[in-house]
This record gives structure tokens, C-alpha cells and sequence, in this order.
RNA sequence: GGCGAUGUGACCGAGUGGCUAGGUAGCGGUCUGCAAAACCGCUUACACCGGUUCGAAUCCGGUCGUCGCCUCCA
């Protein structure tokens, strides 16, 4: 079975075939950097990654670009995001840009979250912009006023296809400041003119100012993914005005299609007073940042939170949910722990071998059902029906034989590790104060072995001990010190 | 108002015509020195009203509810 996926352009399933055989070219809207993440990025971030990952299972050779946002997005008041968050912490503003660039990637490598083969930043492409905006002028899609360039909506009649508006049908000038130096109120800016105390400027043939929202993504996409590339992502909510300009413009510049498959995640919902879901966002303040969500939970456990739910589906959040997705997750993990400390002393034989038969199932079901789109949920079903059996096997007194665990595991590894990111490599924790601590308790356990004059307990414990690098000594009857 | 979605059992959440999704919670059981875990079984479903069909949660029409976007947002 071949790969299907939704495409949110055409509004159909379809098989998905890439440009170039074998090659994966994908961007994906990244974020915009003036504040800590918080879960609902997590959603739409480890939504790509399990996309990303599963494009890469499957052979491809997958270049994914995921810009940084450092400039250019205003608030209603008008005000640069990043310029008022610089004034209220004091700081310049690539300072600021710096911190959450920085706290960003924090979150998402603790989330395992692969990184971006490219992840450009718009202040450092501002030529590449400039260069863009200077072609659509020339080729008529674009005019200057008073040194702010706007793209006009009706010089490009396909503006709108991707989220089906008509601009003829959009309320024109709901809003009052919509500005009179438009020809169009659904004009959008592609570079604006930058006030004497806008501090984030460039020179450019129009005039000291910086870039609009929309056109970095454009020109970034350009330069890394060419003018035609395969995957576009990013959160629903954005599929209108700033999708839908980054078509027009690029569409307009380059004489060519610009992405062919458009793949869409829903949002982070919250349930609000009344308990309607409602989107978690920076503005309504009903979120939960990366950072506190991982001082409570494994990243595992939030990664299996978003995939039990489609990503094109809005989820709702809360901590109950959170942590029935966690006590779901703890009893594959520790399944899976067990299995791994199992082959430690398993025989060397096939015994048990007719749960292969299982794993095999298993493998189908969970490829069956990325293969439709990215299933998450019901891949993760594939698992849990495994777990139940290796659970069951593992509870029973049967020998099973290393071969047969090793092959659990390594679907387990594979599927749940490297495709989903919810298995661990690694399922012993090491804790050094805990690890102390043991020491402190086959100390205490030797001493009174001694004491109870059990000498062949007491020698066992230290030679054992010994074997792994802690050295006790006894320099009194009544007390011993230890070290490693 | 326009556009796009959506309404599944106590909760989260898959599922597009007939075959138990899954997870959590609850109840009962098996196992068990205790505890825990694990496994087995079970209960409460497809918003409402009509229609198509041998048969619909799934298709069609209508009603009501909810959400997203239309202004910054992943």
C-alpha cells in the first residue's frame, strides 16, 4: 500500500508522488520567536517530526525547512511583536530574537522533536526578500506607495484557493484602519515603511523598513526548496491571509506551482469556562508552556498525547487527558523494559516464536495506518494490541528465546522509536543520587550481615560490589565507607 | 455575515455502508504470602428529525449546538 495523504490544495486524499522520485522536498511555517512555546506548538512541531520521520522510514531522502520568524509581525496596535516584547524586558530586539530561538530549540530537542535540515531566519534573507518584491513589482503584481509595497489581490485572480475565499466575498474594510494608501483593502504588505523609532530596519529601493509577514516564507522557500517543492506545512489557523499570500506571491514571482501537496494540523484546543474547546493561544492565555509541561511529563508521553489524535483533527487538552494518555503510555514503555531486561538472560533458541506472528500483524496495521495519512492514533492502536500480548507472554511462565524478544523489540524500537518517538532508546534512567543511594543500602545490608556474623552474605556483597567498581572499606567494626 | 470544519459511550479519541478501533475511568474475575503489575470479561455510543438502502455512526436533506479563520497566532 502506497502513502496517501490529505491535500488540503485539492481538498482530496490522494497518493502522494513527489516531484523528484525518491526526494521529499518540504517546508513547514515555523515560529515566531518573542516568547516561550507552549503545547500547542508542540502539536503542530511533533506532528511534522512524525511526518518528517515516517517520509524517511519510508527511503525518502527528505529536506526539511522550517524558518525561524524574527521579524516583521505586527500586532494591532501596530506595534512589531518582537520590538514590544525588546521594550518591556529592555533588551534590543535580536536579543529577545536570540533567547526564544535558543528556548525553542531547547523544547523541541527535549521533545525529540529531529531538527529541521534548514531553518533559516527571515532578518538574515532580507535580500532574498527585497529581490522577490522587486519582481513582482516589475512584473505588475505589486505597487509602492510612500515607501510601503503592497501586493494587489486582484492582479492574481487565484488569490484565495487554498482556503476557498473569494475576495469579492470578504466584508472589504470591516476594518476602519485599513490603510487609505491601499488600491485594495485585502492588499497585503510586502514591505513596509519603518517609523523613526522602529529599531529592526533595512534599506532597500523603497526606502529604510522591513519586510511584511508573509514574504519570508516565500523567499526562503525559494531559495532552499526551489520554486516548485512538494510538502507545505503548518497549523490550520494560518491558512488564511498568510497561505494564501505566500501562494499568490510566490505563484506571481515564479511563473510555477508553489507546493503541491498542502498538509494542515489542527489546533490545541482548551476547554474554556463553559467547557467548549476553545484554541490554546499566546492571547487568550489558556496555555501551558513546553518548558512546564515537560517538568511534569516524560516527552514521550506528551508526543503519544498528540499522536492518539489525527493531526489534521483539533485535540483537546487538559491534564486529566494528559495523563490518561501517560498511564496508556507507562504500560507499553514498561512492557517494553521488561522485554529488554528479559534478553538478558534469555536463551539463545526460537522458543515462544509464535508471537512473531503477532508482530507481524502489528507491523502491517501500523503501516497501514501512517500509510493513510499520517494515522497516528490508530498506529498507536497497533502497538497497544502488541503490548497486550507480550505482556501476556511476558507474565507467563514460558521460555521465550532471545531471538523471538529481539524481534519484539526491534518492531517496538522501530515503530514506536524511530517513527513515532514514543519508545526510548534507553529505558533504564540513571539517577546518581538514587544510584548513591543503593550503594548507602547494600552498605547497611553488609553491615548487618556482619553483625548477624553471616560472613558468606556480608563477602558476597562486597565482592559484588567490588565488580563494579565500589571499593568498601571497614575501618571500624561499626561502620564502613564506600566509593567509586 | 462569508469560508472551512465538527457533533461518537463518564473523559480523550479513531472509524465513510454490514465485521468489538484504541487509551483512560468504573464494575466483575484470574493470578497472588502482602502489595503492585499484568491478563480476561462487562456496562454507558454514534446531537436531533426525516429520507435513500436488504442494511447507516458512516450517504442525502433539514434543525440545533460547537470550533477555526476572515485582525497577531502553530
Amino acid at each position: 500500500m502506497s502513502l496517501l495523504v490529505y491535500n488540503v490544495l485539492k481538498r482530496e486524499k490522494m497518493p502522494f508522488e513527489p516531484l523528484y522520485e525518491g526526494r521529499v522536498n518540504m517546508y513547514v511555517c515555523g515560529p515566531t520567536v518573542y516568547d516561550d512555546a507552549h503545547l500547542g506548538h508542540a502539536k503542530n512541531y511533533v506532528s511534522f517530526d512524525i511526518i518528517n520521520r515516517y517520509l524517511r522510514f519510508l527511503g525518502y531522502d527528505v529536506l526539511y525547512v522550517q524558518n525561524i520568524t524574527d521579524v516583521g509581525h505586527l500586532l494591532d496596535t501596530g506595534e512589531d511583536r518582537i520590538l514590544r516584547k525588546a521594550r518591556q524586558a529592555a533588551s534590543t530586539p535580536m536579543q529577545i530574537v536570540e533567547t526564544f530561538t535558543r528556548s525553542y530549540f531547547e523544547d523541541m530537542d527535549a521533545l525529540k522533536v529531529l531538527r529541521p535540515d534548514i531553518s533559516p531566519r527571515a532578518s538574515a534573507h532580507i535580500p532574498e526578500q527585497i529581490q522577490m518584491i522587486e519582481t513582482l513589482i516589475q512584473k505588475g503584481y505589486a505597487y509602492e506607495v510612500d515607501g510601503n509595497v503592497y501586493f494587489s489581490v486582484q492582479s492574481y485572480p487565484e488569490f484565495g484557493k487554498l482556503s476557498n475565499r473569494r475576495v469579492e466575498e470578504q466584508e472589504a474594510g470591516t476594518r476602519e484602519a485599513v490603510r487609505s494608501d491601499k488600491r485594495h483593502p485585502a492588499d497585503f504588505a510586502l514591505w513596509k515603511k519603518a517609523d523613526p523609532e522602529h529599531i529592526l530596519r533595512w534599506p532597500s529601493p523603497w526606502g529604510e523598513g522591513f519586510p511584511g509577514w508573509h514574504i519570508e516564507c516565500s523567499a526562503m522557500a525559494r531559495k532552499y526548496l526551489g520554486d516548485t517543492f512538494d510538502i507545505h506545512g503548518g497549523g490550520i489557523d494560518n491558512i488564511f491571509p498568510h497561505n494564501e499570500c505566500e501562494i499568490a506571491q510566490s505563484e506571481a514571482c515564479n511563473d510555477a506551482e508553489f507546493a503541491r501537496y498542502w498538509l494542515l494540523v489542527g489546533s490545541l484546543m482548551v476547554p474554556d469556562e463553559f467547557g467548549n474547546p476553545v484554541k490554546m493561544s499566546k492571547s487568550l492565555g489558556n496555555f501551558y508552556t513546553i518548558k512546564d509541561a515537560l517538568a511534569l511529563y516524560r516527552p514521550e508521553v506528551i508526543r503519544a498525547f498528540i499522536a492518539s489524535g489525527h493531526y489534521s483533527n483539533p485535540i483537546t487538552f487538559s491534564t486529566q487527558a494528559l495523563e490518561d494518555a501517560q498511564t496508556g503510555w507507562k504500560r507499553m514503555y514498561t512492557a517494553v523494559h521488561f522485554l529488554r531486561e528479559r534478553m538478558r538472560f534469555a536463551p539463545e533458541s526460537d522458543e515462544g516464536n509464535s508471537i512473531l506472528e503477532t508482530v507481524r500483524q502489528t507491523r502491517q496495521q501500523f503501516l497501514d495506518a501512517m500509510n493513510d495519512d499520517f494515522n497516528t492514533p490508530n498506529a498507536l492502536a497497533a502497538l497497544y494490541a502488541l503490548t497486550r500480548e507480550v505482556n501476556d507472554m511476558l507474565y507467563s511462565n514460558t521460555t521465550i528465546g532471545r531471538n523471538v524478544l529481539v524481534a519484539i523489540n526491534d518492531a517496538y524500537t522501530e515503530l514506536g522509536g524511530n517513527i513515532l518517538g514514543v519508545v526510548p532508546e534507553q529505558t533504564v534512567n540513571c539517577n546518581p543520587e538514587r544510584e548513591a543511594d543503593l550503594i548507602r543500602f547494600l552498605v547497611q545490608m553488609r553491615r548487618d550481615a556482619r553483625k548477624a556474623r553471616n560472613f558468606q552474605l556480608a563477602d558476597q556483597i562486597r565482592d559484588e560490589l567490588a565488580k563494579r567498581g565500589v571499593t568498601i572499606i571497614d575501618p571500624t567494626n561499626e561502620e564502613s565507607f564506600w566509593y567509586v
